[in-house]
DNA sequence: CCGTTACTGAAGTATAAACTTCACCCACAG
DNA sequence: CTGTGGGTGAAGTTTATACTTCAGTAACGG
């Protein structure tokens, strides 16, 4: 029925992932270490359920890994999901320099026929 | 009072703008060329006003501009967004890659003792 | 053992924001 | 000039989802 062309399953859960103000801010924390999720809580003001709920999101967008130790769950960046991300974004700007390229040449053919 | 880092503002607006997925169908239909408001309107299947109020986001985050033509609005990329977010994406792979670099060091370090 | 701390699942609430309706304005065609 | 089509603003509705509460498990400290 879609006429229109989607991005790809992984970059749609990413931008999803990070649409959401909670998760940019608990992504900005994993910048810096790798943090529990009582720490990551805590600034943002939200109860350990709503923050554990985020984190399995990020983890789905392959954002973030995170692993048990004793009764804490330890939470990192997973840089594959940046990474994705760039690629993605570089080919976009790949693309548009092509057509700008060919638009170019274009014109440039119109201003010399023969 | 936040502890936290937060991403740079253009960032976010790139972020939470293609956070939504009729906003993300709208994006993707641009790259293959400049389409009026109703051309983005009919596939996705929303009114003209919810269209309107979606570009609106679009391009407050730089990632979309339009203008007026006659009757109609045509809309076409804005590449500046992507490129910004490119940069961030390769920025965020470059902090990564130099606190593993900084790891790996030190674990080199710790495995040959004197 | 007991009490506290960190987390988790289910289920319900609350709110932001996507979307609609409706009235209206312009541009263009007949 | 009338009629139709594309677009826009204000204001209300509706829905997705962020968030909470509550009850429970497991880990650690005393």
């Amino acid at each position: 029925m879609s006429l229109h062309q989607t991005f790809p399953p992984q970059i749609e859960g990413i931008f999803a992932a990070l649409g959401d103000k909670s998760r940019r801010s608990i992504y900005a924390a994993l910048i810096e270490k790798e943090r529990t999720v009582k720490e990551l809580a805590d600034p943002i003001g939200i109860t350990l359920t709503a923050l554990g709920q985020h984190i399995k999101v990020l983890e789905a967008a392959q954002l973030v890994t995170s692993r048990k130790v004793g009764r804490e769950r330890l939470c990192s960046l997973n840089p594959e999901g940046m990474a994705s991300l760039e690629g993605f974004a570089r080919l976009q700007r790949d693309l548009w320099s092509t057509r700008f390229g060919a638009l170019r040449k274009l014109l440039e053919e119109g201003e010399t026929p023969g």
